[in-house]
DNA sequence: CCTCGATGAGACATTCATGTCTCACATGGT
DNA sequence: ACCATGTGAGACATGAATGTCTCATCGAGG
């Protein structure tokens, strides 16, 4: 039998479907059904034997971004070492979820009213605590609220990754550019 | 008669309209004509007497856009002051625009190889020259290239748009927290 | 008062993405 | 060799948004 059970685990076909999707829907947020059932290599028919519909399959690249995204949050370990040090890591491990999480937020924005994964709001909890432990101990702004940074984090990776995609910036500066704007902005520190 | 001529002006029926729009499709940019019909007060017959369609109401949008940022260009100024006063005038003067800008970032991201309009270019030519007049003047760091400076002005300024929209951030914060993180960033520096 | 122009409402055709279904085919397991 | 399951291709219905058209109405200007 080719297929396993249901679960914590999905099917491989099942995994490279939706790897592919978010690929793809990370360029072009609109693309069609047929569209990415090609980008997959399967047919249409089949990618809707996999996902119910356009809602199901957004559903689940929504699970797999969040789940991707909390692995990087895992992997980062917000709590050791210095704040600057764990923000290097955290946006080190988003790198390779930076084109999904994009596309994902874009279109959160679209549900305006209608509530959200219930993942999104575990994951903003965690960078935002994060920011204010940074605060205080004294190693962030405290004029700039956890909540405007949780942003401007999502805000720059996606403008990051979608930079790089546009090739206007070069992606081996991915990490650099964002840690370095997050952490120091844009001015010239006199000490430097 | 109640038109005048079309040309630099326009009519101010056609502005109302435009302006009505702008701020829709700001908030929910998958706003049908209809509702785009009925948030300007008109019929959607009418609406499409002013704009022959979805694109070309889409390009007048842009069009306005480009000409509200290139007078926030202008009024700011760039090129009296320091680099800080000038980016500060920068957002304050992009400030009301902000939300349109916002949509028609990412409007612009889903025309892929397709050209964008001129009007863009000389924009973000304007603003990259601006990060690049700061390096020089050893205010701006030059780890950071002007060409991701500038994405980075833009991103932020759609996060910043639209959390405030979200109402995740005051709106009253919106200059200060844009200026600040792109200036100094979320580390905070000892001589403070 | 009358006329012309713009409007709103609605009918209508068209296009496009979606979702469902059928059928022939191939591949893998028995 | 046989059978079953998954698949691709295509036909088909559906719904939604778009664009076009007509017609009755309203209002301003002559």
């Amino acid at each position: 039998m080719s297929h396993m059970v249901y679960g914590r685990l999905m099917t491989l076909d099942r995994e490279q479907v939706l790897r592919s999707a978010a690929a793809l829907l990370s360029r072009k947020s609109t693309a069609t059904m047929d569209e990415v059932a090609r980008a997959a290599g399967i047919g249409r028919a089949t990618l809707h034997r996999h996902f119910a519909g356009r809602d199901a399959l957004v559903k689940a690249l929504e699970s797999l971004g969040i789940q991707e995204f909390e692995a990087a949050l895992d992997a980062a370990r917000l709590d050791e070492g210095t704040s600057e040090e764990a923000l290097r890591r955290l946006i080190a491990a988003v790198e390779p979820s930076a084109g999904l999480m994009s596309f994902l937020v874009n279109e959160n924005q679209l549900f305006e009213g209608d509530e959200v994964d219930e993942g999104w709001n575990r994951a903003d909890a965690r960078v935002s605590a994060f920011f204010r432990r940074g605060q205080e101990r004294g190693e962030f702004r405290i004029d700039l609220t956890p909540a405007w940074l949780t942003e401007a984090l999502y805000g720059l990776v996606g403008t990051a990754a979608w930079s790089v995609q546009a090739g206007r910036v070069a992606a081996q500066d991915f990490q650099h550019m964002i840690v370095e704007l997050l952490l120091g902005g844009a001015r010239r520190s006199v000490e430097q």
